[in-house]
RNA sequence: GGCUAGGUAGCUCAGCUGGUUAGAGCGUGGCACUCAUAAUGCCGAGGUCGUGGGUUCGAGUCCCACCCUAGCCA
């Protein structure tokens, strides 16, 4: 029952960079947008939710060249993948596009021309670095050099890495260019630039950051300071032209030139809705007018979805682009963190993180991740941890424990004993789970507003709540105890119907993150599709499929397949494996007593650090190489923050020797160093007296 | 370095504008039960709320400093 009037969405995900394909960072943020979309249009709300492939810029054009493909090829290649992650993880999208696309270009184009048209265009020449060899200028990336401050070698052009000074690319020392290896030459360009600073600028981004409800605090205050920073630090004009040779888009009346990719990117969200509508899908959707029309109606809603490393671009350029060419501008920018694993930030060059892909292909249920995220997100800017033992508990425990078994402690009686049939729902009857449906629709309120302000943890919390309590009263009316008395079929009737219409009722609660299992139960129960809000309250008598089991409990051996690129399963293994003291406990604290049979057990000897070096991709990891007599070993230890290869190549020390062997994505580990201290700079590697040698044992 | 956010039971997290013995779920210990995908129910143990100061009759909750984690710095 809704009586406000339907509201009416456009939301988009962010747009992923076409030079990859998703990381579970991608696919978390569209599980958080597709869970909101999908509720939005549960309570009768129109959402028309598209996304695309950004797909311009100088990495894609780079990539493309060293493949030996056109861009368009790449970016093509790329995005004949998406479909299998979009539909493998049940992302409900309206339609994916690209920014290489005659609507972007139209719209961007048109865009432009407003803003200058505006007064906001201006041209400046600039100065930058340009690679005679490869004939292009040189983004701050593609430049590497010595650090003016600490003299580090091999430092970007921006920052440096050691000492985390920060620069511009024309201080380093004895600079390259990664690309040819080129000294680069300096060069200036006639550069365009969108006049941020401008007063009629700053006065709308003032209006608009402060709006009540428009954004989360957090994003405002970070917007907000941006924008009102003085001095050197202050709102700077935003330089959007980038030189041949560019995939891109070019700028009108101006040859040679490109749109810089981050300008025609958002407008990539506004593409990719045109074609949805010039194609005939939104009319197919039941949206009657046209893009124009929709896009420029004061009741739609438009809506971003981003992650907190965009919030620039989505909270200062993207409204006011929009604001000066004549547009209606975003209502909201929800933003979100981003994804560790196991307490570790993910890296694609570490290797690290989970492929979407791979969980796919290893047959894990999608609906356990919407699940797990759903459970762990929240309205603010905070990273969310992928723990693979809370994943499993969680998963387990509430979708199978509590929320199916529902359905699955009552379906049996209700299918043997009463042909399937159902009692209407009767708050007045004398069994304990009668009251279980009034309490359920007295959380209703609570759980719709959890879900639309996107506190899905919340929501999921007071879900289970509920269900907690439905199996509590089950418990109390011993439903298995029924069954053996005739006299009390009735009763057992009125129990089990009561269980399946509130398995029903969790069901529609559950739907937005769990569409595929909600959609097999409408089936059991004979539910009419689509799924929507209002059938809470149907509660009457019906009949219902013989139940089959709606979901699987997760395998622990599937949550090792998805790790299995050798990556530490927690990464306190990794530095434990060199820190053998427990930190911060005294030994006869933390451990048990042991006999000397047991002490027998471990091979500890002395051994030679033949060579030590440091493991590229592991901040923490040193690679030894010792000598413990009649062998070789390599073992990789957590040490790096406390000493340099150099300190420790030719020193003895002792090591574990009958370790069980451990593998690391950057090699195997056949032993432990044995070392003290709490970690960080504080690790203090064991040493024996002067006179031994390497094989000796310890004992 | 500057700024932002966070640091609460083994794990994941709640704790609103400061107010009686700091909460939940999972895990764990015990008991019960067997309808249910080793599912469920009942009872219990576990926290000097990052550290050190301060304000207050009273602080996890406010102020200051510091430590740690993550991110942003166009």
């Amino acid at each position: 029952m809704t009586s406000s009037a339907t509201r009416h969405f456009f939301v988009t995900t962010a747009l992923p960079y076409a030079n990859g394909p998703f990381h579970i960072g991608h696919i978390m943020e569209y599980i958080q947008a597709d869970i909101w979309v999908r509720f939005q249009r549960m309570v009768g709300n129109k959402v028309h939710f598209v996304c695309a492939d950004d797909a311009h810029g100088a990495p894609i054009m780079l990539k493309a060249e060293a493949e030996g493909v056109t861009p368009e090829a790449l970016v093509a290649g790329i995005a004949a993948d998406r479909g299998k992650y979009l539909e493998g993880f049940q992302i409900s999208f309206d339609y994916w596009h690209s920014t290489h696309s005659p609507e972007n270009a139209e719209l961007s184009t048109a865009i432009y021309r407003e803003l200058k048209a505006a007064g906001l265009i201006y041209v400046k020449p600039v100065e930058q670095f340009y690679d005679p060899v490869k004939q292009m200028f040189l983004a701050d990336r593609y430049i590497k050099g010595e650090c003016p401050n600490c003299h580090s070698k091999d430092q970007y052009g921006d920052a440096c890495e050691v000492c985390s000074s920060v620069y511009a690319p024309t201080d380093l020392i004895d600079p390259y260019s990664t690309l040819s290896g080129a000294v680069p030459v300096r060069k200036t360009s006639d550069h365009y630039f969108f006049k941020l600073s401008d007063p009629r600028c700053v006065e709308f981004l003032n209006g608009w950051l402060n709006a009540p409800g428009r954004l989360q605090p957090a994003v405002a205050n970070k917007a907000r300071e941006w924008l009102t920073t003085q001095g050197d630090q202050a709102l700077s004009d935003w330089d959007i032209s980038r030189d041949a040779p560019y995939f891109g888009i070019p700028i009108p009346d101006a040859p040679g030139k490109y749109f810089y990719v981050w300008l025609d990117a958002p407008i990539g969200y506004l593409a990719s809705l045109k074609k949805y509508f010039d194609s005939g899908k939104a009319r197919e959707n039941g949206e009657p007018r046209t893009f124009d029309q929709f896009l420029s109606a004061p009741e739609v809603e438009q809506i971003h979805f981003i992650g907190k490393d965009i919030i620039y671009f989505h909270t200062l350029f993207w409204p006011a682009m929009l604001k000066f060419a004549s547009r209606k501008v975003p209502d909201h920018v929800y933003v979100h963190g981003f994804i560790t694993v196991s307490g570790a930030k993910m890296s694609k060059s570490r290797g690290t993180g989970i492929s979407p892909l791979r969980y796919l292909e290893i047959g894990m249920n999608s609906e356990w991740l919407r699940y797990y995220l759903a459970a762990k997100l929240n309205a603010n800017v905070e990273d969310i941890d992928f723990n693979p033992d809370d994943f499993m508990a969680r998963v387990n425990s509430d979708l199978i424990g509590k929320y199916v078994n529902i359905a699955s402690r009552a379906a049996g009686f209700i299918t043997k004993r009463f042909e399937g049939k159902l009692l209407p729902v009767d708050g007045t009857r004398s069994v304990a789970t009668a009251k279980w449906n009034e309490l359920a629709l007295q959380r209703e309120t609570q759980i719709r507003e959890y879900y639309e302000e996107r506190e899905l943890g919340k929501a999921v919390r007071e879900i289970m709540e509920l269900a907690d309590a439905m199996n509590a009263a089950i418990d109390r009316e011993k439903p298995w105890e029924l069954a053996k008395d005739p006299a009390q079929a009735t009763r057992l009737h009125e129990v089990c119907s009561d269980c399946i219409h509130a398995f029903r009722q969790l069901t529609l609660y559950l739907a937005p993150i769990l569409p595929r299992t909600a959609e097999r139960a409408a089936v059991l129960l004979g539910l009419e599709m689509p799924l929507r809000w209002s059938q809470l309250r149907d509660g009457g008598a019906g009949t219902i499929k013989p139940y089959e089991h709606l979901l699987q409990r997760v395998d622990p051996k599937q949550l090792e397949a998805l790790f299995d690129f050798g990556v530490p399963k927690d990464k306190t293994e990794a530095t434990a494996s060199a820190t053998a003291a427990p930190t911060g406990k005294s030994p006869e604290a933390g451990l048990a007593e042991i006999a000397i049979e047991d002490f027998a057990k471990i091979d500890l000897r002395v051994a030679k650090i033949l060579q030590a070096e440091a493991v590229e991709g592991a901040d923490k990891l040193l690679k030894l190489t010792l000598d413990i007599g009649d062998a070789q070993r390599t073992v990789f230890a957590g040490i790096r923050s406390a000493y340099t290869p150099e300190q420790l190549a030719g020193r003895l020390t002792v090591v574990l020797a009958n370790l069980k062997p451990r593998k690391m994505r950057f090699g195997l580990s056949e032993g432990m160093v044995l070392a003290a201290g709490p970690g960080g700079k504080e690790i203090f590697l064991l040493s024996p007296d002067s006179g031994a040698t390497a094989g000796m044992k310890v004992k």
